[in-house]
DNA sequence: CCGAAAAAGATTGCATACGATTTTTGTGCA
DNA sequence: TGCACAAAAATCGTATGCAATCTTTTTCGG
């Protein structure tokens, strides 16, 4: 038994190797630890979890379809380095769908799914009382996790996956663009969100959601600057 | 020009030859030309299309994650067969999303665009005049043109993918569960969307949107039968 | 000393090879 | 004939090898 296998077989059952070093290292893109620009060769990424560079290979595609990695023929994968454009489609996409989720999910929640919601709002506060670039990491995920476990309520597998495509990148987003942690306000509004759902005001859920993706868009700061490119133009 | 040109020259010029077998295979299961079921095995299309199995495989891949081919380890390849419930996910997504796709475009429409649209709906309408399957075939592929190109005009490239895949797996569904050829119908909506667009009435143009969609999906029948079940047991 | 061309090294794209698993075919027995 | 079981064929999952392409280093002329 190899490293990668000792640490994911308590993961998921996932049919193949691929899918897992796919889902670990979205966890990094996701939480930072790989940041935009940096490359991963399918060499690198293939001895790193003990395997061949085929499966390697077929793990950056599926991120490269997620579009958490950019692929340059004959020049291999980059961590995304999504441009303001980007971002702002990243966002405008979330405006248009999730008001619809809660709208969804609200008209499906159950008892089971509050309590979930109150564990992952729990969480997510413990994150943020927390100090560190470590738990700011997991707070980023956190905040994440609460739209996918309402994505997931809503019941619809398409949007579900959309949705884990959009807060993946919406995470690289706020890790490149974001000026303040307005985490807090966002805690205390996916609260709220929770309220809504309790007391069955799916208007009101939708309404406080669609507020929500504003205010994280709002802390972006999406001008354009000579930062990235040139980052970029250094292979860093 | 069409169609898959409008969308694919603005991202890039094809990376890989995986990606153009990929093409091919989608508008054959999107044409019906590949029934659902149908097994897509890596040698057959490996050699069909003079590649190797590694090529053919990565396109399968991507099939895959676009749910037109659902694939199963150690077996391979099918032309996915969407289940009612599927098929009901696949039209709430596109309510939840395509009236916002007709808002956006409607916003940046410009006379070319129009333009685009009047030449889509003549394809359209011939089609319809014709007779036999061929005719069918690239009649409801066109209906699938018609909203993507809307789509493409919305500018956003995030949704315009989500509605790629949306389409094609509609086209699928449609195959699979459509009752009669309420094309004609449809066309005319078509017809009277573009209207709106050219008006700028952005709301007329979102709510027809979502009767055309509703109109579509009534238009399916459905009920849980043995037929497909049998047919998949039967590997046919 | 600096810049450009050339060689060396690294990395990707793709084909092929081989073991593992599944499916099909063939055979013996009731 | 029909069924269980084993051999054979087909197919998949994965590793590895080679040519093409890109990157880096070295070398040489100015």
């Amino acid at each position: 038994m190899n490293i990668a296998d000792h640490i994911y077989s308590t993961d998921s059952a996932n049919q193949d190797r691929a899918q897992a070093i796919r889902d670990n290292l979205r966890d990094a893109i996701v939480d930072r630890r790989l940041a935009p620009g940096t490359k991963l060769s399918e060499g690198e990424v293939g001895t790193l979890f003990d395997v061949s560079r085929t499966v390697a290979r077929a793990a950056l595609q599926m991120l490269s379809f997620e579009g958490l990695v950019r692929t340059e023929r004959n020049r291999g994968a980059f961590v995304a380095n999504p441009s303001p454009e980007e971002a702002r489609q990243v966002f405008a996409s979330r405006r248009l769908i999730e008001p619809g989720i809660a709208i969804a999910a609200c008209g499906r929640v159950t008892s089971a799914d509050i309590a979930a919601f109150r564990a992952q709002l729990d969480e997510e506060g413990r994150f943020i009382a927390e100090r560190g670039p470590t738990a700011r990491r997991s707070e980023i995920k956190a905040s994440g996790d609460f739209h996918l476990l309402l994505a997931s309520v809503a019941g619809n597998a398409i949007l579900q996956r959309f949705m884990e495509e959009l807060v993946a990148r919406s995470s690289l987003v706020i890790a490149l663009y974001g000026r303040s942690g307005a985490s807090a306000c966002g805690h205390s509004e996916h609260t709220e969100i929770v309220g809504a759902l309790e007391s069955s005001d799916c208007e009101r859920a939708s309404r406080l959601m669609l507020h929500h993706i504003d205010h994280i868009e709002a802390d972006l700061d999406l001008r354009v600057r000579a930062g990235p490119a040139l980052r970029e133009a250094l292979n860093f």
